[in-house]
This record gives C-alpha cells, structure tokens and sequence, in this order.
DNA sequence: CCTCAATAATGCCTTGGACAAATTTCTGCC
DNA sequence: GGCAGAAATTTGTCCAAGGCATTATTGAGG
C-alpha cells in the first residue's frame, strides 16, 4: 500500500500490456527497449513509464504498425501517431458526454454509470445508443488505457455495465422467430465478446433472430451449427489485435466449407486492416454497415 | 479441417490448460511428465491425451494437492481423486437436469439453454435458482470441463447464457436505497466474475444494495470505494486456483485499512483452502452462508 | 501500375541453469 | 501428544543466447 515508487516485474508487465515475456525480452535484445533496471536478483523491473509506452506501441501495432518504426520514438510522438490513426473525431456525440462517462468510470461510480447507460439508452433507443454513444465511448476508453489513464479493473467495470445494459436492452425484445438468422461468434483465440454484443443490439431491433455462440468457437463448430440451426448469416467479430492471416485463412476456410446460400460478414475493428478482398466474404468495417447488410443480404 | 491427430504446440496447451510454458517445461525435466512428441523443427506436440491428464492435474492442484504427488499417476488414478475431492454429492437437484443443460451446451443450442435457463429460474425464483441449480450445474461443467468433455467456447457459452440470465432477473428487482449495502470485487489476478454475480442475485432479493466493481480491483481502490460509498459490506470472491498467500495477505491488508464498522466477506471455491481463520474476516464457504450473513451483519 | 521473388523484420520456441518462495519434514522441547 | 522453529524439499518463475518459420517490405521486371 505505501511502496514508494512502482516498479512490475515481466509476469505485471506481460499482465499490464499483453506482450509476451519471450517479446519483451527480445525487443530489449534487439532494439535496447524496454531496458528496465534490475532487482537485487538481476531479474527485470520496468518503470511506470516503460509498461506506458510499450501499451501505446502495442495498440499502434494493433492497428498494422511495426515494432522497429516505434520503438525509438519518444512517448510524445507516439501520442501523436495514436491521434493521427484514430481518424476524425465525430462531432455526433458532444464530447461533452464522454468526458462524463469517463468520470464515473475514473471515479468508480459503478451506480452512476449504471445509470447513464439506462438514461441514453431510453433516450436514444437501442440502435443509436450502440451506433453513436457505444462507438464513441469504446473509442475514447480505449484510447484512455493506451495512455494508462485507466486501470484493468476500470476498464472491466465500464465493459461489464454496459454489457449488463446492453443485454437487457436485447431481452426486452421480442424473440421473433423471424426471418434472418445470424450465427455471431469469434475465432479461437478472440476473447473479446463485446463486438458480438452491439452487432446483436443493432440486427434484433431489425427483426433479425440472433444466435451468439459466444467466443472462440473452432471452425469446424461453426460450420455445424450454422448448418445445425439453418442460419441465413454467420457473422465473425475481430478486434484489433486478431492475427491477419488466421483470419484470412479462417474466413477462406469457413467459405468453402458452407454453402453459397449462407452469407459470411466478418466484422470488427481488424477489417480496417484488412487490404485484399475476400470472395463469398462481406467485410462490416463499420457498425451501421451491419444493419445496411442485413437489408441485402 | 482434416488434420489426421489433432497435436497442440506450447502455446496451445498453456491457453488450454492454463499451465505456463515454463511450468510445462519444467515439468518435463523434472518429472519426465508430460513428454511430448517433437515436431521437424523439434518443437513440442502435444497429444490431446496429455492434455487431458494436464487439465485434471490443474484442477486437482487449485484444490491444494501438490504436482509431484499426480504427476506419475495414470489418468484413471487421477479421476478417481478428483471425484472423491468433488464430495457427496446433493440428491436435491435431480442429476437429470445436469446432463440435459450439459448436451444443450455440447450440442451448442444456445436458444434451449437460454429458455432452459430462464425457464428454471422462473419456477425456483432466483434464488433457489442460484442455491441448488447454477451451484450444480457450475460443479458439473467443471468437471465435464477438466475430464475434457467440453471445449473452451463451450464453457463460455454456458457462462455467457448464464450470465444473461442472472442479470435480467437481477435488473428485475426494484433498486432499494435500502440498508446493507454491498460491496463486491475480486482482486487483481481474479478473472472469474460469475460468483460475483450469483452472490449479488442472492443478496438483491434479501433487500441488499449492491454494487459491484467487476474484477481485479487494487486493494487501495477497493478500500476508497468502500469509503466513498459508505458501504456496510465488503464482499471479496476467489475462484479456486486463486494463490492462498495472496489472498491472505490482501484481506489482511484491507482489514487494516478499512474500519472496524465495515465487514469484510472472502467466498468462493478458494476459501475451503484456507486453513487458519483470518481475524476480521468472515469466510462464506458456502453460498447460502452469504444470505445467512447478511441477515446476523 | 501490378506481380513475383529476394531480403529484412519479427515472434516464438529451445535448452539448462539458478534462485526465491512456499511447503513439508524433522528436531527439540514442554 | 502437541507445538515451535529450523532444515530440507518442492515448486514456480526468471534468465541468456541462439535458431527457425512466418510475415512484411522492398526491388525487379513485365
């Protein structure tokens, strides 16, 4: 509790950024950083400051960077790389309203937040609050852990409410038994389920009949329940961390083994990073396409 | 699709078992077990009979037994620990119930299991629910789950559906500004909230207010946030394979910083681990052990 | 401008040694 | 018999440096 200054050993670090102990030991070899200082037993210590620029660095590779160009860079450029690549802000959501939420969420205010959520919720419906104010506050959270502005259990407690939120937003819809069915789930080795969440509150609201699978599901499960349950869509989430090729080669795998009758979306922030087209595949590289794509499809 | 034998390398097996690469190498050397195959570039394969064995020895540990002491034992062996360890079990809830919610999940029939769910939690109420049936189907799902029987998405599924499912029956309840309120978290390192979840579904009907931080909040927060909210409750949860020590020294800890007048609860398959009571410390071995304590608190 | 091959960058795996923390066993004593 | 403390054992994590497969970039030729 009264530890002067914190320091984390590689266990923390590989906690705290999702580096592996094998890659931060090896860019320290190869490119001199993180060279953190050493305990009594020589074993490594990394400063606050070194676990705040290797978690900038890992969302710049997340979205397509390379190691070697960052590394060098001082804290200060990377933050302005992390600007560049965010894009334009939207002016939709006054800022206004982020710098609120992320309040609550700095000052745990887990009832507050609770019912900031319920409040846009009911003023926006279901379909604008996951298209403008979900977007944007996913956004602007994750760009406030890049900076190490928010801790781990910050950030879970604003994705565990707004997933509460969310999921009773969905119930409170009826289950049609309705045309499109949609199979969501992700790829083994994709955790995060959030993505899956905000594409079923958009498509239910259209009518659509939902069946999430949760996350890491094999291939070859897919492919049975797609066919098991009949679906007309099966819809694939990454984040922006998902390898490109085991996406690539899994979207390819998943199209030829489903008939051409079942379309495939594949969504998520890794679509941006995605250059070539995949045939039978349509890409969702943004929200509202979901629900634009389900009029077509 | 078609690989012949379904071999995993290192990396697979940690995310499988939860077991390091270090600690599986380690292993090997010391106790010769598990000694994979080695691909062409003599990287170890592992067999998904290895694995099985490896996911038991996981389990049987996060009970307390020692890895030399498994390490040698046939599988069978291991099993037949591992369902001596299980205890006797409950008659009350019909084991029926386990295998048909068992091949809904292995069948991925996530609509049944969803109405299933709900529809057991209409006729018990939701907290008979939670008692006799979630406790149950949690053990069974564990199990099915380190003999090997379910996959990783598998398991999510359950607790994804589950998950949901407690949640709306939880929002269900008016939000009482009434007496003790609860504070629930786990600390940094605990994953698991599903136990936070069943403990806020059995409390929320009793009158609680309840306000839960998600998982892995720091120990300084934890005591700022109890503070902050004035809370009467403290009520920290700990998944089996949480480290003893740790958590012995974190409720320590927080027992020295909050005050007397605020009550500190450690649940969770862990505490039937902890040998010596912790002054200040109220353990719930046993979830109804939660509502019992809230009524004396 | 596009495509394919050569080159460079990068992540992951391997071995074997070492050490600290946790646990058990042993020892002396009441 | 039981208990405290010391010694021994067990166990997880860390380290170094090297190697290889995969992925991305660059350059050449059409």
């Amino acid at each position: 509790m009264d530890r002067s200054i914190v320091l984390l050993n590689i266990s923390a670090v590989e906690r705290e950024t999702g580096l592996s102990k094998d890659v931060l030991r090896v860019w320290e070899r190869r490119y001199g950083f993180p060279k953190p200082g050493r305990d009594d037993n020589t074993e490594r210590q990394y400063s606050p400051e070194q676990v705040a620029k290797l978690r900038v660095i890992k969302r710049l590779m997340d979205t397509g960077m390379r190691p070697g160009k960052l590394m060098h860079q001082p804290l200060a450029e990377l933050n302005v790389l992390a600007d560049t690549r965010a894009g334009p802000r939207r002016e939709a959501t006054a800022p206004v309203l982020e710098r609120d939420v992320l309040a609550l969420v700095r000052g745990h205010n887990a009832p507050a937040l609770q019912h900031a959520f319920a409040h846009l919720l009911m003023r926006q419906g279901l379909q604008r609050f996951v298209l403008e104010t979900v977007a944007t506050l996913n956004r602007a959270v994750g760009e406030a852990w890049m900076r190490g502005e928010l801790q781990v259990f910050e950030e879970h407690l604003y994705t565990e409410l707004l997933q509460a939120a969310l999921r009773s937003a969905i119930n409170a819809f009826p289950r049609l038994s309705g045309t499109p069915t949609v199979l969501l789930t992700t790829f083994p080795g994709e955790q995060h389920g959030l993505g899956l969440l905000m594409v079923e509150a958009l498509l239910v609201p259209e009518g659509a009949q939902c069946i999430s699978l949760g996350t890491q599901t094999p291939l070859d499960v897919i492919v049975r329940a797609a066919l098991a349950h009949k679906v007309h869509i099966v819809a694939v989430s990454f984040s922006a961390a998902f390898a490109l090729r085991q996406a690539g080669d899994g979207l390819s795998e998943l199209r030829r083994h489903l008939p051409a009758s079942i379309h495939i979306w594949a969504g998520g922030e890794m679509t941006r990073r995605l250059r070539k087209s995949l045939p039978g595949v349509r890409l969702i590289t943004d929200l509202s396409a979901a629900i634009g794509a389900l009029r077509i499809d």
